[in-house]
DNA sequence: CTTTGGGCCTGGACGC
DNA sequence: TGCGTCCAGGCCCAAA
């Protein structure tokens, strides 16, 4: 589910409910998501404060104090619930792994169907050394991110540029949705191999990327399923896409005949569906 | 080193 | 109603 826009928007719905709050219960359900969860991590949370929540890449960080920071990965289909006047002990529904009661008697829900997510407890001077964390790329949305670190990132790769920009060692909170609205915006076709991204290229992309992104991220992020603010609300950027999961559609601004052209195509790349305007990106 | 493809899971949509 | 197939927002790892 989960881009940065979405995993944003959860994290700033977090932080006025859990940061300054001591953790008072703390219940996990299950011990396998796609990594297991540490057994000491309900024990090592109880009676710690929260300090604050954070972001990097799409990960959620909740840090405490005595050096310790939980890390949440939301996969495909995570979502996490707050639950106000929360019973001491949660009984589970499905699909919930973690529970994390505060003194505010607000309660923490994290919930995975899928169980793709990640959910870790590490100690927070080691978290830049972390696993997941050591290898990855630049934020999009910070100042230094500029055209020409994209082009520099782009260079030699001979992968499709929309592959390279899934790649979260290269650049990281982009996902599958933003990539082809992104390169939409920057009328670049998703085939184009990454070293063919000329530095104008590259400065129109990064400019389409910054602007795709902080746009969602105003829009509450994309609802397609799973995806609910830390409060239950839905995201709308969803009515906003140009391309995605709109094959055959008019893009926006559209003068061609679509039933010549066929509208937006869906080709797969890496596996993944990738839409685009053969018309508009080239 | 880069690139590719399979695997991890559940559930919803669709065709028959 | 039921069964099989395909598809889905992410990431890791082995192999080429």
């Amino acid at each position: 589910m989960p881009e940065l826009p979405e995993v944003e928007t959860v994290v700033r719905g977090l932080r006025t409910p859990l940061e300054t709050q001591k953790i008072t219960a703390a219940q996990v359900f299950s011990a396998k998501i796609r990594t297991p969860i540490p057994v000491h991590l309900a024990s090592a949370v109880t009676g710690r404060t929260i300090i604050s929540v954070a972001r990097r890449a799409k990960y959620i960080l909740i840090h405490l104090n005595d050096d310790l920071t939980i890390i949440i990965h939301l996969g495909m289909t995570g979502n996490i619930r707050l639950v106000e006047k929360s019973p001491a002990t949660w009984s589970p529904e499905k699909h919930d792994h973690l529970f994390l009661r505060l003194h505010s008697k607000t309660a923490m829900v994290f919930s995975d169907p899928r169980r793709f997510g990640v959910l870790d407890l590490v100690k927070t001077s080691e978290l830049s050394q972390w696993k997941s964390i050591r290898d990855l790329g630049p934020e999009p949305l910070e100042r230094n991110f500029t055209g020409a670190v994209l082009k520099n990132i782009l260079s030699g790769r001979k992968t499709a540029v929309k592959l390279a920009l899934l790649n979260q060692s290269l650049l990281v909170g982009v996902g599958n949705i933003y990539a082809s609205e992104a390169l939409f915006r920057a009328g670049i076709s998703p085939l184009r191999p990454a070293l063919k991204v000329t530095s104008a290229q590259a400065e129109t992309l990064c400019g389409a990327i910054k602007e795709v992104l902080r746009a969602a991220i105003k829009a509450g992020g994309s609802t397609l399923k799973d995806y609910r603010h830390a409060s239950g609300e839905i995201g709308f950027f969803q009515n906003r896409f140009a391309v995605y999961d709109r094959a055959g559609a008019a893009c926006p601004g559209c003068t061609c005949d679509i039933a010549k052209t066929g509208g937006i195509k869906r080709l797969v790349q890496g596996g993944r569906s990738t839409f685009y305007c053969p018309r508009k990106q080239s």
